[in-house]
DNA sequence: CGCCAACTTGATAACATTCAATGTAGGTGG
DNA sequence: CCACCTACATTGAATGTTATCAAGTTGGCG
């Protein structure tokens, strides 16, 4: 039997959510929007709940829904006809999926932990969107926001070593950790090695490998639970710039 | 001597052209705008035109300007301390720079031929922006348009073969042509096999080599003036995605 | 026509992949 | 509660694609 199937949903789903009580509201596009907006916005939207290595958006699929996470993690993929795989982002609670999108979606979507969002119809967004110039200017500034990390990540995965993937890849988790008001240093890791691997471009046991020769080094320490602790931050972050 | 100094401009520098005459100004994010508005437009801008191998923007400074390119050919890139360098695209008339940006560009821009562009102060065209929301439509397009061509890179960079990449490489570089109303077939490549190298993130011997093998398989030909022939394009387009 | 930069070709080496085996941890059932 | 089982992670050995180092060749431009 499959591994996984049409959409099974956790207890609890489409719930209408209050959006103003919603956890992640500062960190999210809603952010651009007044009380009063935010109850449109509420009232075109759909909580939903996902178990972990759920794909509730294929690539090539019309693309008539947008999505925001207000909780877990979820991947962005695309694939090549034999079955290469290249992840091009981790997506954590406040994030947005279906802006910049065509007709079709250009990438699929999969949870790495069981994940909640909030889900819009987006042509009923683009009305809210042509009303309300705020939320059109987030979503820019969403938009050059990501651009400017597909750049970092063309960058890394065109000339970057194992190594220093690695180690951009923990420093950029660490930093990503702390602008959401975690703690930085010990870096979780929800995703496992081959996930990593096919973000930074990289097989799984290249991937293991580094992280043991960067244990090895005294650069960081690998921690139950998938966790990793940076021992020696200055050195991981010259490791990460190529110095 | 250096090889390139200080802004050197070619004649004829620094005109107020006339947009309503542009001849980009369809492919231009000026297309959003009337022509009571493009007059606006005219306003604050500034054409400029530079030699070949100009370096025009420079990655950390300051982004207080923006550009249009009008005629010619720049490449974007993002340099590592010890000097590698990785192209994030090559932009042609009709495209814009500046718009993803925060304080400071994040990459640098230099002429692969001689080049035209329209220069628009960052703080009036924001301005202009605000006031016009068919403008700032028509930039998160163009966003969005730019995302998803960095995600199609970031798949070509982490997950394809050499074959693969300069395959996929010629084919973009067809498409763009047509696209623009121009003949998709002898395919004319303005940059060198350095930048091509540093695009698809290969040395320049392995590109070298790869169109060769290319040619010898009776995919391609290379002809004079730096233009390639497609002699077998469904093979080429199979190559291209990894069939 | 000659020069110089860019491109091509060749030989060798290195980094990452591939194939294969072993180790470890989380989850289930006895 | 422990033993087992399965996934996943790690380690090992050999291969291969691409990089590196080095030598030609071509072609554009003065």
């Amino acid at each position: 039997m499959p591994p996984f199937d049409i959409g099974k949903l956790l207890p609890g789903n489409t719930e209408v959510a209050p959006c103003g009580a919603c956890p992640v509201r500062s960190l999210a596009v809603c952010s651009a929007l007044h009380t009063d907006d935010i109850s449109q916005l509420a009232d075109i939207m759909v909580a939903q709940r996902y178990d972990a290595q759920h794909t509730f958006i294929n690539e090539g699929d019309f693309a008539d829904q947008a999505y925001n996470i207000t909780s877990g993690t979820v991947k962005m993929y695309k694939l090549l006809a034999d079955g290469r795989r290249q992840i091009m982002g981790f997506l954590y609670p406040g994030d947005f999926i279906g802006l910049a999108v065509d007709q079709s979606y250009p990438y699929s979507v999969e949870t790495v932990v069981p994940t909640a969002v909030c889900r819009f119809p987006r042509k009923q967004l683009d009305e809210l969107m042509a009303a309300e110039p705020r939320l059109q200017k987030r979503m820019l500034a969403q938009a050059s926001h990501e651009l400017a990390a597909a750049q970092d990540q063309m960058l890394l995965l065109g000339r970057k070593t194992a190594r220093e993937k690695i180690a951009s890849f923990i420093m950029m988790l660490s930093r990503r950790a702390m602008e959401r008001g975690q703690q930085g240093n010990p870096v979780h890791l929800p995703m496992g090695r081959a996930d990593i691997a096919d973000f930074l471009g990289l097989t799984t046991e290249t991937v293991s490998r580094t992280f043991t020769q960067l244990k090895t080094s005294g650069t960081i320490r690998l921690r139950e639970g998938s966790k990793v602790a940076i021992i020696d931050r200055p050195q991981l972050e010259e490791i990460a710039d190529g110095v």
